[in-house]
RNA sequence: GCCCGGAUGGUGGAAUUGGUAGACACGACGGACUUAAAAUCCGUUGGCCCGUAGGGCCGUGCGGGUUCAAGUCCCGCUCCGGGUACCA
């Protein structure tokens, strides 16, 4: 057998374990190229097709950069904390630790069988000790930092406490948690807190009090919040968890609860990550996502004074201040704190049965939204700034509590949702736009022209926004704002695995361990107690229990994976999460490479953690990942069967309409070709036992099929171990890079991977004789042999920078029929193929470089470069096109210039023949390319 | 609704700055080898038309446009996939 798959790629892949021919280690002399895989969580299904595809084609380009002589850092590991090890463990008493491990080394074993040339000495699991302390100790810090707005980046709260003591935290430029703020300064200070306070105010509170005050500062923080309460999870969970109302991780409902929680200020950093967007190389779709996520509006917070309540005021944001003479009502969340106090007695009743109504309906109805106009009249009326007219304030539910101050100034002319508002309950639409007909709806146009605007009138609405904002900031009942949709994240999780907070409380108030590592303890469930407190307050032994009481709660999935990128540089550092020099040297990730999926969450958290990594001064950069490229989903190609209704009969794809039957998914590994193996299929369930079949013509069961999803429930997962033990882990690569474009999406279809093997087997030929003997001369190649070459090398050279992984392996293709239509065994042509061939195919690059007598390991091989003399040829073909249509081929001597060209062209009889006697008009030579001749 | 992708043979796809559309594969069909099958090898393979060589017409979701030349650029649609939403 001149391609023995299976032999060759156990030999080098032990060859490279005993050589560590993928250790890395800084080196100073050399470039450095950092490729990264979004690491996986090992979960216990295993890998299929689709999971590797990313794997394969950031190893194509690490071991591409690496030939090029750059020191590539390419590492993995696993994303080892998780609800689902956590849910079995529930089930069956299993310690996850244990679940986790037997999964991690079920993955480690199909990723070895690929080839990847990983460095493993530098593997990281969120859930060791020796990381997660590190995650804990990001955590401390984030506690003991806040945000100067001033300077745009994070500040020690030290800073702050000295602050406070000399002067209060008058003209205070730090992100604040306001209902924090106000909550603690009123319980210390009296319902006339106004949110400022003195320095001899703070130093007259005791420890608890001044901790409380600072939870409003700090970066990580205990809040009472409204957060995502998930019943069958047991947890809250972030914004970016839910979708639709329902959880992420199985689809379950989740509702709105009011907790205390830890909570990371990531709307601090809002702004940063918006503009840091502009200097990342990701695809426009992601960065689009993050900033719709982030949700920047600039406008103005306007203050309404509240009719017959003295000294209250609604305030509102708008974004567009300058339709104020517009706004003819307010509309407030239903769960706005002023509606008890403005509603009056008339409405009370009415009010109360709308706030009820609005609570009944859940997140979810609210979300999914037959939405019709619904509200409820308070009873009270605000003043409008400029002209004192009473405007009415109602409430609905599609103003939301917990965006912007959860009001609006209604502009019925100018918003579709107000305009629809006021028409569904009879309420005036003031018409401010010149020549606008109010009757069709709302007018959102910027350019239009404003009328009974008092001064603004004439103006257009862009002319008047900057102005309308300056103006009423001075009239002093607004301020210019800039509003965010982007909340803080939610950090604690009610869950067992996961990293347990170095923290404990004294007296209510949190307290930092940072002496010894608080370790994840033993419990003797995974539940919550019957207190309903998280798993963690079973605990009975922590190795450190301090305080009153530990912190119950655990972090979160997004914790770990918020930094794992860094610990790779410097995984066994033990006096930090990664040294400076070390992290100076590898940088940036150069290629990240991962899902499109975790847009809102992994890869937002990963860029706010690195910034405020990055402000402390234990990195050098602000952004994480340079370039990033998201691989498309494999779809898998489902096979049916149809069983006439009622019976265990089962008709052909030809003959199903015939009766009337059911269709049901039948395990793809029964059916070649769409034929069913019908006793392969008997034999899969009891069942089908007796199965009856009609086949076709052709006395065979043929099935039906789709493309969709791949999933074990529709069995149509191909597993990649079944096709390395077929065809080996060289063709497997190739063949994934061939399927098509790496970001699109597309269907697996096992049938193409043969063409491919077929490939890698005529290759072979080049180098060995079927007894498996060299035959590699070392003769002249043939100018033919060398021009496929360099055109070869060319090629896939250029289609690696470009990151075009398919056509790099139909280069290859063309390369290999043309030299063995060449009959080429020239050493000098067969090495460096072997070389270009190592990224995608590397055990059979390794077997055929050494059969090449290459100096070293194809690993290192360096990078061929192609010679441009050598594609040289001495004769073009032109097509050569009449009025556009290419009429024939006509052979000239390359040297000549697009004059000479012509001249020939036009002296061709065939020329002549085209024109019938007209004379050209035009004569286009585009120089080896094309003739365009018109007339 | 809004945002982002996409649509090319029976299938996956190629065509990088506008320059021979369908490379490279799969599948299908025909042939060689074989008692037979598998494997392997060779040939044909976008559609239509005349045909002996060879040649003609049509063709990249639809309708227009720009250009010597359009899968590629512009305008207007259709359909499919993904994301997202009372965000003021």
């Amino acid at each position: 057998m001149e391609y023995d798959f299976k032999a060759i790629e156990t030999k080098w892949r032990q060859h490279w374990q005993e050589q560590g021919t993928y250790a890395v280690t800084e080196d100073l002399q050399k470039d450095k190229y950092y490729v990264l895989d979004m690491f996986p969580y090992p979960s216990g299904a295993g890998l299929h097709v689709g999971h590797p595809l990313g794997y394969i084609a950031s190893d194509v380009i690490a071991r591409y950069k690496r030939q090029q002589g750059y020191n590539v850092l390419h590492p993995q590991g696993y994303d080892s904390f998780g609800l689902p090890a956590e849910q079995y463990a529930i089930q069956t008493g299993q310690h996850p630790a244990i679940t986790t491990e037997r999964n991690i080394a079920r993955y480690r074993q199909q990723l070895d069988l690929l080839g990847f040339s990983y460095d493993w000495s530098r593997e990281v699991r969120t859930s060791s000790p020796e990381y997660y302390r590190w995650t804990q100790w990001i955590f401390a810090r984030l506690f003991e930092h806040g945000y100067d707005n001033g300077a745009s980046k994070a500040a020690p709260i030290a800073d702050l406490v000295a602050r406070f003591a000399a002067q209060g935290n008058a003209d205070l430029n730090w992100s604040v948690g306001e209902e924090t703020l106000m909550a603690a300064g009123t319980t210390l200070w009296g319902s006339d807190f106004d949110g400022q306070f003195t320095a001899s105010q703070w130093n007259d509170l005791g420890d608890k009090g001044q901790g409380e005050i600072l939870m409003a500062y700090r970066l990580a923080y205990l809040a009472d919040s409204e957060v995502n309460w998930c019943p069958a999870l047991g947890t809250v969970l972030a914004n970016d968890e839910v979708i639709g109302g329902r959880s992420e991780r199985g689809g379950h409902p989740v509702v709105r609860k009011k907790m205390r929680q830890w909570m990371m200020r990531i709307t601090a950093y809002a702004d940063r990550l918006i503009s840091g967007l502009e200097h990342i190389d990701w695809s426009d779709s992601i960065k689009e996502v993050q900033r719709n996520w982030i949700g920047k509006s600039t406008g103005a917070q306007l203050k309404f004074a509240v009719q017959h309540h003295a000294g209250r005021t609604v305030e509102v944001f708008s974004t567009r201040p300058d339709t104020l003479y517009g706004a003819n009502f307010l509309v407030l969340a239903p769960e706005h704190e002023l509606v008890a106090d403005i509603t009056t007695p008339e409405q009370k009743d009415a009010v109360a049965a709308y706030q009820a109504e609005t609570a009944a309906r859940s997140e979810r109805e609210r979300m999914a939204g037959d939405r019709g106009v619904t509200g409820c009249f308070t009873g009270g009326h605000a003043l409008h700034p400029l002209t004192g007219a009473p405007m009415p304030i109602w409430i609905a539910d599609y103003v939301l509590a917990g965006y912007g101050t959860g009001a609006v100034m209604a502009v019925p002319a100018g918003d579709q949702r107000d305009w629809e508002f006021a028409r569904h309950f009879g309420l005036e639409i003031p018409p401010i736009f010149e020549g606008h007909d109010i009757e069709s709806g709302a007018c959102g146009d910027k350019s239009a022209i404003l009328c009974n605007s008092g001064d603004w009138s004439g103006l257009s609405c862009a002319e008047v926004l900057p102005k309308a904002i300056a103006e009423s900031t001075a009239a002093g009942f607004a301020e210019p704002r800039v509003n965010y949709r982007l909340r803080d994240a939610v950090f604690s999780r009610q869950r067992y695995w996961g990293e347990p907070f170095p923290i404990c409380y004294v007296d209510g108030i949190p307290q930092l361990i940072e002496d010894e590592q608080v370790l994840l303890p033993e419990v003797d469930a995974y539940l919550p107690t019957e207190d309903g407190d998280p798993p963690l307050a079973r605990a009975s032994q922590w190795n450190i229990s301090r305080g009153d009481r530990m912190e119950f709660n655990t972090m979160p999935g997004w914790a770990g994976s918020s930094w794992y990128f860094l610990r790779y540089m410097d995984p066994k550092n033990d006096t930090s999460l990664c040294s400076r020099e070390k992290s100076d040297y590898w940088g940036q990730v150069d290629l990240y490479m991962g899902g499109a999926e975790h847009g809102t969450g992994h890869l937002l958290y990963s860029r706010f953690w690195t910034k405020f990594l990055f402000d402390l001064g234990i990195i050098g950069f602000d952004e994480p990942f340079a370039k990033m490229v998201n691989q498309g989903m494999i779809l898998g190609r489902s096979s049916f069967v149809y069983r006439v209704e009622g019976t265990n009969t089962f008709v052909t794809f030809e003959r199903r309409k015939a009766q009337r039957t059911q269709r049901l998914h039948v395990d793809i590994s029964m059916v070649r070709n769409d034929i069913l193996d019908t006793e392969a299929f008997k034999a899969w369930r009891p069942e089908f036992a007796d199965a009856q079949f009609e086949l076709n013509e052709d006395g065979e069961y043929r099935c039906g099929s789709e493309v969709e999803k791949m999933s074990k429930s529709k069995y149509n997962v191909e597993n990649p171990d079944d096709l390395v033990e077929r065809y080996g882990a060289d063709t497997l690569r190739c063949y994934e890079m061939f399927l098509g474009p790496l970001e699109q999406a597309k269907p697996w279809d096992t049938q193409g991977i043969s063409g491919v093997h077929g490939f890698l087997r005529k290759l072979t030929r080049l180098y060995l004789n079927a007894e498996g003997q060299s035959v590699i001369t070392d003769n002249a190649p043939s100018p033919e042999a060398e021009r496929t070459l360099h055109k070869t090398i060319k090629k896939v050279t250029e289609d690696l920078d470009r990151l075009s992984w398919n056509t790099v392996v139909s280069a290859l293709m063309i390369g290999v029929n043309e030299l063995t239509e060449q009959g080429c065994h020239e050493r000098a042509v067969l090495q460096p193929l072997a070389a270009i061939l190592a990224p995608y195919a590397p055990h059979l690059a390794e077997e055929l470089w050494s059969t090449a007598q290459g100096a070293g390991s194809v690993v290192d091989a360096p990078w061929p470069k192609w010679d441009g003399n050598k594609l040289v040829e001495s004769e073009v073909r032109y097509p050569v096109q009449f009025n556009g249509k290419v009429r024939f081929q006509f052979e000239v001597a390359a040297d000549l210039n697009p004059k000479e060209v012509e001249a020939a062209v036009l002296a061709d009889p065939r020329t002549s023949a085209q024109l019938e006697g007209r004379e050209p008009r035009k004569v286009i030579v585009v120089p080896g390319r094309i003739i365009n001749i018109v007339g």
